[in-house]
DNA sequence: CTGTTAGCGCGTTCAG
DNA sequence: CTGAACGCGCTAACAG
């Protein structure tokens, strides 16, 4: 029974060594005894002492195909051109930098739990990313699963309980019942309008992002919400992520070819307020003296790059620190809620808005 | 031998539904089997129906199990606070950037080869970065795996080698005869002072991350290289991580305060180049006229960001994809030549960047 | 207090 | 062309 040819000890080597039985020393290992009372003190130290010296560390298949888990959350990032990203030329990608965010506290926070992190299959050229994800889910290949930037006819959360795998959308959900913890986006649109219109601007210009994904949607009602409350019909302009590709720049160098410029733009991310900043740079403008600008901070550390950007902080890090930790409870096989959890957005005023210019 | 009871179909339930043995379905599914030979093509349509049906997937662990091979590879990031990130107080923590490059292209290049990408754990408070990474190659976690940030005192590659764990270094490797792609920073450092040099700039600032990273070092030597072909003896400042915490911003701003003001900044990174930025322009110093700024690209969407920041593009996510067709070639048997191989950075000249104001 | 036994689900001989 | 049998390394009941 001895093989001694793979470079690593396995349970087995660790009883030879100590002249007990495999199971002795697993229990032992895991604690599943008392000492002084299901086994000896001295044989608990012999193994002890023994695994250590030998650098024992139990096999993860082996171990998840005996304990039915994996200590793996795997995080379904959608990279697909026509959900979320652009591939490139020279064979890479480019992450949205939001994702950043979620990356990081992600690892971060279901580190705490012994939970590692696996990023799922990224789409790519001609795979389809939920039939990926779907396959991760089936094959058992983590315990558990979140999912992001959800659209409006997502059929992920469907699959998911079919599969019979937890998950926790990071995000909100087409779907109800389900667990979700995202940005309250519907804040996000209301409270952009109702800032700029409460600095006193009548004309407003608001890039959104794609209606077809939940936050596009929900930060659109909140548009409406507060476009209707404030009355400021004609006096806003509204776009979304359908009409541009580069995010706000091409869109607004157009627009400001035209006449009767907005005093105030509220940016669907920090790409398109630079995009923003830099198109009405070119044009003349100055912010906030001319033209306001504000938009969402999700990744955090723009706000060392632009100091000044007066945003509306959509806490990506603290949502999905939030979702990682729900996920991990249920894992745990706590109770957990299941509905959505909304955190609401931080408004964070800094230079780059103002009173519009008198006419 | 029924077990209903769980959701996912198992090999035996594929079988007992056709009518064969379980090795039977293995092999067909795994195409072990020349139709018509091994196999008669009515039971084979049978079998490759019945899976699909039931929606069949092996279970990865059994199947990791069985083949020796997890089919993960894992990125070790280092997120200590000696290491390289910085905890947050709200329980998140903060991803340098170039990470993001790296993450974004890693994923996208190992799942071509059917590699997932596993997140190793992140250090956090107290927990011993290179002890998780040796658990995990131990535990057998994971197929291979990719190892950055190298220290000049890093002892990860020694120890990865002693557990037997292919793995490859993204950067350089203070220990030779292993696999490694990384970007020159001797050339780096060197091509810094000799464009700025060649515009005509003979008062230069030289900021370095730190001299503890193989990074740093490499960026001096070619600092060093340059500064002396170029005879700028006491025409340059430098000075390195060790006397900032954040950035090149702080350390600018107490230069800024003295009499003699360089002509020309290379700032680390992009947060350096952005704080330098900041601080040139409170102190009311224009770019490029007065002051000339230039640094590394590591994030690609930086550049957009910045447009107009001359940088040295290190290729980051070229870098992290030769790493991840390496590592994959390596897992595939392929034999690789066990030596650094280092990616020349790319001079993109753009607006921050010009001849010195005459005096 | 300890060892024996039986799986976990899959891959792979090896006789039939 | 097929199925029985064994092993991967570990965990968990169940006897002693």
């Amino acid at each position: 029974m001895e093989k001694s040819d793979s470079l690593v000890a396995r349970l087995e080597d660790v009883a030879a060594r100590v002249g007990v039985s495999r199971s002795e020393v697993s229990r032992v290992l895991n604690g599943r005894v008392r000492v002084g009372k299901d086994v000896g003190a001295a044989t608990r130290e012999r193994i002890l002492e023994a695994a250590r010296e030998m650098n024992y560390r139990p096999h993860r298949a082996a171990q998840s195909l005996a304990r039915g888990r994996t200590d793996i959350a795997a995080l379904m990032m959608v990279i697909d051109r026509d959900w979320q990203l652009s591939p490139f030329s020279n064979g890479g990608l480019e992450l949205s930098p939001h994702y950043h965010e979620i990356i990081g506290s992600l690892t971060y926070t279901l580190s705490q739990y012994g939970i590692h992190l696996l990023l799922a299959q990224c789409g790519g050229e001609g795979s389809d990313p939920v039939a990926a994800m779907e396959k991760l889910a089936r094959t058992r290949s983590c315990d558990g699963m979140i999912i992001t930037d959800m659209r409006v006819d997502d059929t992920r959360p469907q699959i998911l309980e079919e599969s019979g795998l937890p998950f926790v959308v990071r995000g909100s959900s087409p779907k109800a019942g389900v667990v979700a913890v995202g940005m309250d986006n519907v804040a996000v649109g209301y409270q952009a309008v109702k800032y700029l219109h409460s600095l006193g601007h009548r004309h407003i210009l608001f890039y959104n992002i794609g209606l077809d994904l939940m936050s596009g949607q929900r930060r659109f009602e909140g548009f409406c919400q507060a476009r209707e409350e404030f009355g400021l019909g004609s006096g806003i302009e509204y776009y979304d992520g359908a009409h541009h590709e580069n995010g706000a720049y091409e869109a607004l160098c157009e627009r400001l070819k035209c006449p009767n410029i907005p005093t105030a733009i509220f940016a669907e991310d920090e790409m398109g307020a630079f995009g923003a900043l830099r198109a009405l740079s070119e044009a003349g403008l100055r912010v906030p003296e001319d033209v306001s600008v504000m938009t969402c901070l999700n990744a955090r550390f723009m706000r060392q790059v632009a100091p000044n950007l007066t945003v509306l902080n959509v806490r990506q890090s603290e949502v999905a620190a939030q979702a990682g930790h729900l996920l991990a409870k249920i894992l745990q096989g706590e109770p957990v809620e299941k509905q959505q959890m909304l955190l609401p957005p931080l408004l964070e005023e800094r230079g780059s808005t103002g009173p519009p210019a008198r006419r």
